[in-house]
DNA sequence: TTCCAGGCCCATG
DNA sequence: CATGGGCATGGA
């Protein structure tokens, strides 16, 4: 399928860390799934090429294809820090990703590098996941809660190397699979409803619910706050205030980045991340 | 070898 | 409420 996709840029909006399965085969072409459908997904200048089962419709609103930059960048702020940041990787789209994978992946992601979480999400799609073939390759889809609920903590150890995060992801599964919390409720929530609902799942903090938040349930207002953005944030607005909070950083990036604080702070967390990979 | 990673949890003040 | 230590694992 072609897909009218204007500035879009594919290999930034998977390779900024807010989805960890898709594998990059050869030059520019990715293969992944969403949700339970198996994808090759490739760019040609403004249009995305994709070789699926899954209904056109379900690839575009994965990929966001209607959220259109420039009305997200009048939102943002004009700033010295903000420019090069929009100028490197504007045309990434924050995904609507599946709520339970979204949340399983961020339960996963504490302390851990972009690459290692990628491994664990891989692991746990080939041991737990079902396998799906499709154009000559074995695709994986990810656990359902049921399964995880269900798989011992000493196997998600040795498997998928999951260490301390093993009881809590097992955990949240169970509560998910039991239906004593819902996630399709988060969406009619208020996004500090939705917040305040999410801390009560078991190895699911503030940074993490707002990841969750912000790329599964599309509240662009949401801003993770990692130690990577904490320490750019640090570097630059707060630059003349070393001893400022977290909290006070919570409360500036809401109201200086306004209602798309969520893409304003992948911008700088992914131009950050790679002009640090340069160096 | 040592340090650090898209943090959370629990025990203290 | 805010602070601090502990926590598995693996790559740089």
């Amino acid at each position: 399928m072609v897909l009218n996709a204007g500035d879009f840029r594919l290999d930034h909006t998977l390779e900024s860390g807010q989805v960890f399965h898709w594998q990059k085969l050869g030059d520019a072409a990715y293969a992944g799934m969403i949700g339970p459908w198996p994808v090759l997904v490739w760019q040609e200048r403004r249009r995305l090429l994709a070789q699926s089962p899954a209904p056109r419709e379900q690839v575009r609103r994965y990929f966001a294809l209607d959220h259109k930059p420039a009305e997200i960048h009048a939102t943002l702020p004009d700033d010295e820090f903000l420019r090069p940041a929009i100028a490197f990787c504007g045309n990434l789209r924050i995904l609507r990703q599946p709520h339970w994978e979204c949340l399983a992946a961020f339960i996963t992601s504490s302390m851990k590098q972009v690459a290692h979480i990628s491994g664990i999400n891989g692991a746990l799609r080939r041991r737990y996941g079902q396998p799906r073939e499709f154009a000559q390759r074995t695709f994986h889809t990810f656990p359902e809660p049921a399964v995880l609920a269900e798989a011992a903590e000493g196997d998600l150890r040795e498997h998928c190397r999951l260490g301390w995060r093993a009881p809590t992801l097992k955990a949240t599964a169970e509560v998910i699979a039991r239906k004593k919390f819902r996630l399709a409720s988060l969406r009619k929530k208020s996004y500090d409803d939705a917040h305040k609902a999410l801390l009560k799942l078991p190895g699911v903090g503030p940074k993490v619910a707002n990841c969750v938040l912000l790329f599964a349930y599309e509240r662009l207002d949401a801003f993770p706050i990692d130690v990577w953005i904490e320490r750019v944030l640090r570097e630059t607005y707060f630059r003349d205030n070393p001893d400022a909070s977290t909290a006070e950083l919570r409360q500036f990036a809401h109201t200086y980045f306004g209602p798309n604080a969520g893409y304003a702070q992948q911008y700088l967390f992914h131009y950050w991340r790679s002009k640090k990979a340069e160096e």
